[in-house]
DNA sequence: TTTATATAGTAAGGGACCTTACTTGTTTTG
DNA sequence: CAAAACAAGTAAGGTCCCTTACTATATAAA
């Protein structure tokens, strides 16, 4: 899922890195520099889009399930799919899928190829939520970002992409 | 659960992207892009360290208070500071403190200047563990960074604190 | 100095996501 | 084709953080 919830912290400035740096051999001041800054940075653009949601009462999680319907040619996928996509367990699906049916948004229909699940389909009440969301979503996101640009974006991605190719965690899970 | 990660990284974002900005006519492609690829990243490195300090039995935003008393030199501070400084809500703070408490990593002190409150004071035991933390947390940020070189560090750090800087909500609070 | 207001901290309850331990079907295999 | 292994979904209970509403103390203003 592309929601998380770290907050955003008083971490550790340049000076105080640098004392520390003298204790802990392993520091590298840039690194947790980095590091720290990326945590901000998304720390708020996740607070930003939260606020968002919440207007239209939903949460990212639900929205990110919406999108998952939404690019679908027939706009219904399983709930284990689902919680693959998002990346969230088996059990927050449940939940998030109960929320939906609830508020009207999705609708459960059975699976013709397995007894045992449903397919979660995209309701036309949530498909209108979903549109009227997203022009307001796409256009804050390119505001927030609106201070680089376009070769700075790239170069952004392009580093982050470097990083995130050589996470141990991801790497670990590929080889599943 | 830490399924397959797949869909977000590998399947092509980006035809997806071109499909909508057709659609909505705010879509900044290479904007989504890096805000995704920036909550994605920030939220694999939260990952890392939660489970991190999860093997010392606390949480991060246990660890920020304890970072935010080891920064004290007489390693106290206020609950409300300390909620300020974390950016958490004073209830959220209650908890945090019980639990340390618990824990036996800090103690809470009369405050001499305000019979409504009290000092939280990291004990010994508190400090010994942020001490056995500290070596490791350091030490796992530089091997999460180290697919960038020092240059790229501070590309990266730039990029994002121009970013931090243009944040709308960001600058409303720090009016307050 | 009394009254109004602001601040420190707590309690209660909520939301989002987690893990573990099921139940119920499906697939594999012996 | 039965038995074992596996997969889909749910329930219960936990964690972390939130908001709202309160108590108690401190400070400013009339």
């Amino acid at each position: 899922m592309e929601g998380f919830k770290f907050s955003l912290r008083d971490l550790p400035q340049r000076e105080i890195l640098n004392k520390y740096s003298k204790q802990f051999s392993g520091l590298n001041i840039n690194a947790v520099e980095s590091c720290i800054a990326l945590l901000r940075t998304a720390s708020q653009i996740s607070e930003v889009y939260d606020k968002h949601f919440a207007t239209y009462g939903i949460s990212e999680g639900k929205f990110t399930i919406l999108m998952l319907l939404y690019r679908q040619s027939d706009y219904q996928l399983s709930p284990v799919s689902l919680s693959i996509k998002a990346e969230v367990s088996k059990a927050t699906m449940t939940g998030l899928i109960s929320g939906l049916e609830n508020q009207g948004l999705i609708e459960k229909a059975p699976n013709p190829n397995d007894r045992r699940g449903y397919l979660v389909r995209l309701r036309p009440k949530g498909l209108d939520l979903l549109e009227r969301i997203l022009p307001v979503h796409y256009s804050m996101t390119a505001k927030l970002m609106s201070s680089l640009d376009e070769t700075q974006l790239k170069e952004l991605t392009s580093l982050l992409n470097i990083l995130t190719k050589n996470f141990p965690i991801t790497n670990e899970l590929k080889e599943e």
